[in-house]
DNA sequence: ACGGTGACGAGAT
DNA sequence: TATCTCGCCACCG
């Protein structure tokens, strides 16, 4: 179908995360089949516009914190977004994965 | 077809 | 533990 593209699986998979859960780069790059794609699972979400459906906020590093690198605005954003589904953002901006990480049980339709 | 790009990750210092 | 460096790979013109 039109979902063939790595982008559209990126998409797919993001948007099976529940409200009040998060998923780390290399673990959506590693559903996909590629391990090492995490930037592009990266780069699919900064290419994203900025009505869409898809919460891109819930995809964090493997660090458990927010990247959003030059973006100015962006990190605040999606902090306070993370912290209105519920999950807290320690001072060191380390949200515990062990905790909020989401399994994705039946991945792709 | 080719090369630059970029919300990453892991190892080294 | 904090930073820095380098490798990775799909998308776009």
């Amino acid at each position: 179908m039109a979902n063939s593209n790595f982008f559209e699986q990126v998409y797919t998979l993001v948007s099976q995360i529940p409200s009040g859960k998060v998923a780390t780069y290399r673990q959506i790059a590693i559903l996909l089949g590629n391990p090492r794609a995490s930037r592009t699972v990266g780069w699919a979400l900064h290419q994203l516009p900025e009505g869409s459906p898809v919460p891109w906020h819930r995809v964090i590093n493997a660090q458990g914190k927010i990247s959003t690198t030059t973006i100015t605005e962006l990190p605040d954003w999606q902090k306070i977004l993370l912290e209105q589904e519920g999950i807290r953002v320690p001072n060191d901006g380390r949200i515990d994965l062990s905790q909020y990480q989401y399994q994705f049980e039946a991945a792709l339709g």
